[in-house]
DNA sequence: TATGAATGAGTCTTCATTCAT
DNA sequence: TATGAATGAAGACTCATTCAT
């Protein structure tokens, strides 16, 4: 509770108060004018501007917005990949459960979130920044797609899946989720597909139901 | 010196005789290059150069790079839209058999070419050209999923297939193909994906098993 | 004579007119602001203007600021160089004679002018442009040393001169006419020195006169 | 926890010992760099850096840059003044001595030091800075060639010299004076100059070698 | 006093677009 | 129609200078 007497210990000044976290809301704000714009039409101005600092600012903690961008491509990786790490160190159940709670996981705190939208730019500038699309490679979807191979190995091992194709099993599961994230961060999600809304929940249960069971009529078997 | 009624007797010198085909020709070029570049970061002086003509000269077929990038879209759509009308026209056999020639269709005739580039240039600028990402959902990815959808429906009418959640079903199958054709484009596929290489063929084909086949095992496991 | 019908036979406006003029007038432009200025302080946008250009056409021309500045120096070194080969070409009469007319020419057709801006230009910049340095030091000062050094030999080799120490006595006499220039570039020469103004032609004859009382043979000469 | 009396019983720290001394270390970095690139190419950060400081604390003690720029030229101006103070102090035996002492002296404690840059700065910037270079006239070169214009007086009183136009004779020893310093500070001196590399010791002999043989009275030979 | 942080005011440079032929 | 030339408008980046501590 403040005295009325401690009028001089008045809060740091907003400068002084944000300056730790700066470089963090720099990147926040370039990651979204970033996945609105495409890197070669975000300005950095619009950048500065919403991250409430002036445009020189941003030359202050990056040295160019070729820097910047890897910056945020970097950080929100490392957010990933620790949410990747997280979610496979503690797998315990059938191998359903487990895909059933990584999607659903991962669309959850980043297919619908912004850093949803670093696969789109990855995509967008993989031929403009060819360096960092290979650090892409090798620090997300090589751990990415190795992840889920290793819990589809594993379902296998365990019986509990046929004896599959795993590189493009993965590739299936990787695109529907990828792909969903992008189509949603382009056209949104509350445009008809087909006539009806695409919810992503029900897609990706939807997704992975197809993924456990198939399509096609087993005629012969009776548990349909 | 010439005499007046010779001029009009000459054959067409070759850049006239070329002239009816300039548009085109500056239209395949910019495809190429907003699909390499993005749209913003392309610059007019290359797309003229692979177009073999001056920079200005874009400019007297197109007002502005805006209007170029809008008649791309829109011709690639129109070559897209007759792909569809031919692969949609003559449908015999089984479902499976009519989806199996679809999707390798499409990706012969669209995904593996730069006209496939286009759903990666639309979802880049869906959000900077509003108007012409309705223009696309409204001619391609409606029809594209209507044709899609009234495959599944008369499967399902068949007996063919079970009574599925088709919108949805119809969401997984664009998204792997789409996805794979931007993959390719983005990244290449002589890139290994999960310690192999991923082949385009071989993944549709996959794709294909899984939507009609599922992956668990269901041997011993008692149905439920 | 103009015909009165002849209206329309308009002058080509100013833009199509000078066209060929152009890095011409850019480059004695941006002489004049180099030399007023120094490199780093000279506006491009003053160069342009002084130019009767926009500034985005001196890029037309000249890739960069950098660029237009090494053709200034090309440029004016070009003119130099061809000043002196003539003054080298057609020699008579006594060595005194050559030296005298050297001198003063390079006086009136450089030292005076912008182009001797070059020297103190180059002094001023050789750190930061070293490679244009020694561009400069084999392009002007070798030529140049060398054609006084090679009148002075044969001076010599005549018995018009003692047996002089040639470099020092060269770089005597380029120190004097081409700090004469410098100083004049600065702080021009209505400003008192010692007392009385400096006049060119007064300082060159006085020098020639300092430098013959002192290297002339004096052996077999009469005195007078 | 130190108690309150021992505070200012400690020795003051590096940092507070040689506060009196930043300034001086300030112009002192700022003289090399400005030296070196040259005013407006000279960077604020670069000078702190070399003066051990912020770049802020370079605006604790000066103005502004061109402030800066002003106290580092009277600075060294003073410094010149003193030299030339010690130099004209006491001059004893002939005009000649007198003359050899004082351009070895000018070059070991000027010319070829970064002092002697400070002709070369007032040179590039005297039309930037005016009023700096009217100071620098009336305080440096006035005061130098009224002592070297009264030694050589002096000289035609004594008998030692001819009846010579002064002005321009001092002119003559400035210009190669103040050219060899410059062209040091430029292009160094380890480059070939007409074949052989340039001593300032051997220059400056031969200069005035060549300035006595042309001036020098020769009482004894009845040329004159 | 000294400084890390921040920024306003530029400067070079790019590029879509216009213009005159 | 086709184009070489020119440019206005903008954007990235720099840097002297200020500010709060």
């Amino acid at each position: 509770m403040s005295t009325p007497t401690s009028v001089n210990q008045q809060r740091p000044t907003r400068r002084v108060r944000r300056k730790a976290a700066r470089p963090q809301e720099i990147v926040d704000a370039a990651l979204q004018v970033f996945v609105a714009k495409g890197f070669a039409a975000a300005r950095v101005d619009e950048i500065a501007q919403l991250a409430g600092v002036a445009k020189a600012t941003v030359f202050v903690y990056f040295e160019s917005k070729d820097a910047l961008f890897k910056a945020v491509v970097r950080a929100k990786i490392v957010d990933q990949l620790t949410s990747f790490k997280a979610q496979a160190a503690s797998h315990v159940g059938s191998t359903r459960e487990l895909i059933v709670m990584a999607l659903n996981d991962w669309w959850v705190r980043i297919g619908a979130t912004d850093a949803g939208g670093i696969s789109k730019l990855m995509m967008q500038e993989a031929k403009n920044f060819p360096e960092l699309a290979a650090f892409y490679q090798a620090e997300v979807m090589v751990p990415a797609t190795t992840l889920m191979s290793d819990i589809l190995r594993r379902g296998v091992q365990r019986g509990e899946l046929n004896d599959i194709d795993i590189p493009n099993t993965v590739m299936s599961i990787m695109a529907s989720l990828l792909f969903l994230s992008m189509w949603s961060q382009s056209y949104g999600l509350d445009r008809p597909f087909c006539g009806s809304l695409i919810s992503p929940d029900v897609f990706i249960d939807h997704q992975i139901n197809l993924l456990f069971s198939g399509i096609e009529s087993k005629g012969s078997v009776p548990c349909a």
